[in-house]
DNA sequence: TGGAAGTCATACAAAAATGTATATCACACC
DNA sequence: GGTGTGATATACATTTTTGTATGACTTCCA
């Protein structure tokens, strides 16, 4: 039934001298010495009976089969390291760490006030914010909450769509004043834009009608919605941004009825923490906090009221 | 950037007390000793600072913070698993295990044959098979490949449709030549039904136009396929199955045209097994197999063909 | 009520894993 | 071309972990 009688350390050796590309980084990450995590790796190979790495002088280099464990030894360390954070909380206690993962935009922009509020009210919670565009993996606990823009997708995950964050064309007045304002969607064409880098189907699927602007088109090409937001309030040109955001920071709204996207914002969660009061009170103060972010209109829908 | 310095096996050891409900027991199943595992749990429990079980004198009681690090726990023991098995075979061998999990028709009716055939080509590959009719957490790596009748909904996962299994009413000709073969629907009301015991959403959809019947008109109700087509074939009464296996087991058909219901089977793998040949190829010979059980006509997308 | 069988906890000896020190080798750089 | 840096592998002492043996306690059942 349980698995065979290895230790399960060696699999944390194992990554580690991976992670590392020798066993003595691997040994300083962990504490350890050369030595050990050497033994541990020709331990390793012997139990499995495969070769996990060519020795050579200036690290080791992992073999197929190396690779071929990796994403597992990785999804016992995720799991690991969800253990720890759900043990950093007493049961009943508002306290512990919780790690979100949310786009650059959202952890830069978006969600500090919102933790900071939380803070202000929960001092005992500790947040850990891993701020990245691709979708972090909730299946392998490397988060305890996710805010995303798109639906899960997921049966072990407990999922709230909190509101929808309306996109806007903006500009700073200082190049209105210069370069004049565009009355029409066929006037962008003579302005400076700010716009993607490389398509994604996000991208293919909200352009609106009528604005067939593709890369060429724009003059600072990045994939950074932060750098772009910054190019946006420093004057360069016209680009699309969350509203809110453009109206806090005192940017024009550009074509409002001409340019309609929305992002709808979803706060994600495993639905193994559904009994963790600290995990249900932070999904809880973002689902909140995002929906009024977001001007949201209807009350938004809470674990604690569902449960 | 690494979990903090904790052994990975004190989890191991922790898991094995939650599930053997004992310190004594769980050293049976680990091969270790009882005092070893107290050690192991007072270790846990002072690097986390959680109480983590109260000692009982006929074993341990798990507290809440118990119950609460469960979950990671397993996806711990179920990655170590899922590792073990990814080295089972050599990378570019035919060879090693595969973790299997299917519903009880599929794993008892179905699958066999398939699976006879594929190890006759490939004598290399062992096979787990787990029978079960909830979904197994491909998430979790319990299993390497799934066969369901549901579409995954999983970003990390690579899904195939294969077929679509043909559901029909079926009866066994002694149960006809006893109590007649009903002509129409309405017959029905007048003869012994087999059918379900509990209502699934999946039910409620597929339940055909003009066919009202809810479990109160059932003689024997069962969640068990097995024992429903057992029913079925021992001349009980009419019951739905599979048709490839109410034609393989000599039943007669009722009703074709009034009642024509679809399951739908997927082959589901995780992404990152990708690789591995062993997985790959049983991946492609469940996706073909399961197509000429379920007569598709158009030729079934592989792997193979698309990588 | 008494005994058998199960549990956990503790003391001490044995085994195993770890760390220290050192030798050897490859590579980059002056 | 020599030298410094950083890598792995090995020998040996030390520390740590494990196992054995035993005691105290509870539960169950006759």
């Amino acid at each position: 039934m349980t698995s065979s009688d290895l230790t399960w350390d060696l699999f944390r050796s194992f990554l580690a001298v991976l992670r590392e590309g020798s066993l003595s980084g691997a040994a300083r990450a962990l504490g350890m010495t050369q030595p050990s995590l050497g033994r541990h790796v020709r331990e390793l190979e012997a139990s499995l009976g495969v070769p996990l790495f060519s020795r050579a002088s200036h690290g080791l280099v992992p073999t197929d089969a190396a690779l071929e464990l990796q994403p597992h030894a990785e999804a016992m360390a995720s799991a690991a390291a969800s253990a720890l954070r759900a043990a950093s909380g007493a049961k009943d206690e508002l306290r512990g760490v919780v790690r979100i993962t949310a786009s650059e935009v959202n952890g830069v922009e978006v969600l500090p006030p919102i933790l900071a509020a939380m803070h202000r009210r929960s001092p005992g919670i500790v947040f850990e914010l891993s701020t990245t565009n691709r979708t972090e993996n909730l299946l392998r606990r490397d988060a305890d909450i996710a805010v995303r823009s798109s639906p899960p997708d997921q049966d072990a995950l407990v999922a709230r769509k909190v509101c929808v964050i309306p996109i806007g064309l903006y500009a700073h007045a200082d190049y209105l004043a210069a370069a004049g304002r565009p009355k029409t969607l066929a006037d962008l064409t003579r302005h400076t834009l700010i716009g993607y880098d490389e398509e994604t189907p996000y991208i293919r699927a909200t352009r609106p009608a009528g604005m067939p602007y593709q890369r060429e088109f724009f003059s600072l090409r990045t994939d950074n919605d932060l750098a772009g937001l910054a190019a946006i309030r420093a004057g360069f040109g016209i680009g699309a941004c969350q509203v809110p955001l453009g109206r806090r920071a005192g940017l024009v709204r550009l074509l409002p009825k001409s340019v309609d996207i929305a992002l709808p914002i979803w706060v994600v969660m495993h639905e193994d923490q559904r009994t963790s009061l600290r995990i249900r009170t932070v999904f809880d103060h973002l689902v909140e906090g995002l929906a009024a972010y977001g001007g949201s209109r209807t009350s938004p829908k809470l674990l604690t009221s569902g449960a």
